[in-house]
DNA sequence: CATTTTTTGTGTTTTTTGGACACTAACGAA
DNA sequence: TTCGTTAGTGTCCAAAAAACACAAAAAATG
């Protein structure tokens, strides 16, 4: 029963897509924060964020993410998944951020629901450069991660925990890692993300049990130890299994 | 960089929330469907759909949901969990659901975006009667859902997996039944759900040993054969091992 | 070139968990 | 009293997980 008028309408709040974009480097995951031009910084705007933008029209939430990502990174067939939407009515009304909205915005005071998406990208694939981008980005530690815009830090608390319950649940763990990598390099993702340590001779078993890595004659070069075996990940093997209605849990 | 017209505000997406809303009766998951009020049948316009509605203005989403699932159900205190956002440019552009949003809504072709419930309610507290409602609300069982209208089976499909996936990473199950329940009735909420048969004696020492279920002195009445012993929730337990970084696991 | 440092790579035992399996007890209905 | 039906119980076996230690290989160092 249409009643109220049209003017309603402008009133509809704006939809955007934030991403929470782990990377993982020397043992440590990193999460990919944007550095936000403030002009006057004497009161207590925050000054980081994660990425993220508007959606356009016409344009889904999955493709608006990965554009995104793509503007950010410029890299392409990432691991991508939608975690959470988060809709508070005062989640852009700090006065921290206001500053930052009237300069970006056109309506700088409307409503802005976020639908948002974790992303795994081999770190050495992308190493932010400091003019790559209009704004900055730069790899932060995830347990160094300072104080950031709107309701940004409760986003990247739940990606983290949906990063953890995934990995559990999904062979994704690779996906932080180079194309050809060592179980050791694959151990340590896991104990990272998970917050344990693994006893070496069990993680290789299971892993290995799996039937998802390949082997490869390929082995590590120039370190000061004996050299790893390289393995990637086999795609074909996993498809095969999911066909089959297969559970991954690590 | 503000540079496009105020007007843009005007085509910015709707924002909505639709709830997936499972019961449990009688050995069969169910699931509540609203049927709308149609004129003119005689087109393929679909008549059936998730109970869903616009969110309001500072209204934040959890609460939107809740608000939704009382005034369709009347039940508040109910299990209820966000699993994902649909924002298809197209999800509502079907000519089969035009009729009905041109009554309903002042702008009938607006994008509209939604953040999708489920919840789990226990069947015997609500039976949807004809005229409880503005619009019929009835049970249907999950393996017998018609075609829905916009992109609801879709959201229906995403429920039922999340769902699943859920009951086997945290003790739900009990949700769908009464406060005091048998082991025989949970049992068959994990078989229905999970699609599979489990063996009795093996699935009371595994859901025994989990340290949830208090046993009470009580027992079933007016069964035709031997009364089982009832059970609640130990909700004071849970939340002891929730504290210690506790996962379910069934 | 010998030594040090560091990571790789490997197998067995024990413990825990999961799966298969069958009968008696208790109740209402007929 | 009988029948139909669900509740309730224990053991054995298999599979998976956890604990545990040492030799090999590479680069770096002096």
């Amino acid at each position: 029963m249409p009643s109220t008028s049209n003017l309603i309408a402008q009133l509809n709040p704006h939809v955007s897509v934030d991403c929470v974009i782990f990377g993982f480097d020397e043992s440590e995951l990193k999460v990919l924060l944007i550095e936000r031009n403030i002009e006057n910084n004497d009161q207590q705007t925050r000054k980081f964020s994660l990425p993220g933008n508007l959606i356009d029209d016409n344009e889904n939430l999955d493709t608006s993410a990965k554009r995104i990502l793509k503007e950010l990174t410029h890299l392409e067939n990432i691991y991508l998944e939608q975690f959470y939407a988060f809709g508070d009515p005062d989640r852009v009304k700090n006065s921290a951020d206001a500053q930052w909205l009237n300069k970006v915005r056109d309506v700088p005071n409307a409503r802005v629901i976020t639908v948002a998406y974790y992303s795994l990208v081999k770190i050495g694939d992308y190493q932010p450069a400091a003019d790559s981008f209009a704004r900055k980005a730069f790899w932060c530690p995830v347990s160094e991660v300072p104080q950031l815009a709107f309701d940004h830090n409760m986003i990247f608390d739940k990606a983290l925990s949906s990063l953890k319950i995934k990995l559990r649940l999904q062979p994704i763990g690779f996906e932080l890692l180079p194309h050809k990598f060592s179980l050791g390099q694959l151990q340590k993702v896991y104990e990272t993300i998970l917050g344990t340590s693994l006893d070496k001779r069990n993680f290789r078993r299971k892993i290995l049990n799996k039937g998802l890595l390949k082997a490869l004659e390929e082995k590590q070069k120039g370190v000061p130890h004996k050299r790893a075996t390289l393995f990637e990940f086999d795609k074909v093997a996993y498809d095969r299994l999911k066909a089959d209605q297969y559970y991954f849990e690590f």
